[in-house]
DNA sequence: ACCTGAACACCGTTCAAGT
DNA sequence: ACCTGAACACCGTTCAAGT
């Protein structure tokens, strides 16, 4: 359907994949999700909206090769010469600290996963755990269940703070959801009313590294108790 | 803006705010996302789409209205008596099997954390995790890497399975996806290979309860490790 | 106060027609 | 083979007009 040789490049005007990708990119960067429209690309490009559709199956395929190769470059520059669990953390930092500064990059994430860059993500974090001593047979599932944490944690952060995008700063919006809150009954919901004062003060990205060191060291200690055995 | 006194019901027609996401919420059951419309959910109520915004201010409101109540309803069924380890499994099952079987409430999660039921999943988790040791200075992150966990493992799941809905059945479609990643280079990535079979035989739930066993079990290592000192 | 439905602005996508 | 741009079908949202 979509195949396309990726012989040099486009021919009359300098349209190609690559190209039609870099300025989604450019698009979603500069005006969020709802600004790349198939008119404002084919107009940044100066070309008509059907011209696109030659090199591109449709949004769908747009949005997906956009999010995998801008997570695929952050990926890339993850030094692999790292102690397992700082590996593991300039990983999902990595991850992170993309989604956080592009959010439009967990939008799709959350809609698409398995794209490309998910094989790069699943190697890296594969191979560390493995080093960290988790037994084979449970390889799988902690690594699924470690980059689930990654991208899900990364995309719902993203979506937070992209709420309180124009209406105002950041800490405001949360207040306003933590005042909220508070208009429950204490009585009912006692932990909202203890924990208000964290939440109002948190760090996302703190937060985000406290939910890997969790899953790390219960990969540890799991492996562990399954290695003393034989 | 939106604010609606709960005067028991609308007058001239049957029309509330609770009638409209009922219908909302049977429309999102039956056809999905892009099921929903206005023109759709007013010739579903026998009414014109503006008498729509009298009751709800846009489409954001409607489809965070419906998933707040489905997920509220969810987490009001679990067991509150349980211990504190089989307590976070209850709950965390609960918001799993309700975005498995209705895939529209992750992508609306996704988008729009921090809904209504949020304070709900956050007061439940934050017990659990008290009554298992944690302390109260590192509760709250702790809570908030789990709820980011359930949320974001639950959400992706579900988007994954959203999209082998109607082309063919869901192990085809991973099938698909590992035979992408089997075309790269075993040299650059020997685990994506190592691990083939397990991915293409693994299973969903059972993945994701062992990321919550990680996460519970690394919390509970780093409160001992906290409470053997004073 | 609440409902009606035509109208507006804006999408993604298609396709006959050009080069 | 690749590009053009008008046309189509379909959205969310608004609003004058009704009751």
């Amino acid at each position: 359907m979509s195949a396309k040789p990726d012989s040099a490049n486009g021919r009359k005007n300098g349209l190609s994949r690559a190209t039609i990708i870099a300025a989604a990119i450019d698009i979603l960067d500069a005006g969020g999700q709802s600004a790349l429209t198939f008119r404002a690309l084919a107009s940044r490009l100066s070309t008509g909206s059907g011209a696109i559709y030659w090199h591109v199956a449709d949004k769908d395929a747009l949005l997906s090769a956009a999010a995998d190769r801008v997570l695929s470059e952050a990926l890339a520059k993850v030094a692999r010469d790292l102690d397992p669990v700082e590996g593991l953390r300039q990983i999902a930092l990595s991850v992170f600290d993309v989604i956080e500064a592009r959010p439009w990059v967990g939008s799709e994430i959350a809609r698409e996963p398995w794209q490309p860059a998910m094989a790069e993500l699943f190697e890296h974090c594969s191979a560390r755990f493995a080093d960290l001593g988790v037994p084979q047979a449970a390889l799988f599932p902690c690594v699924s269940a470690l980059t689930q944490y990654i991208l899900g944690a990364a995309a719902q952060t993203a979506a937070a703070a992209q709420h309180g995008f124009a209406t105002s700063d950041q800490s405001t919006v949360l207040d306003a959801i933590v005042d909220r809150w508070m208009d429950r009954n204490p009585v009912d919901y006692p932990y909202v009313h203890l924990l208000a004062d964290q939440m109002r003060q948190h760090d996302d990205r703190a937060v985000f590294l406290v939910g890997l060191e969790l899953i790390v060291a219960g990969a540890k200690a799991m492996s562990q108790r399954q290695d003393v055995r034989p």
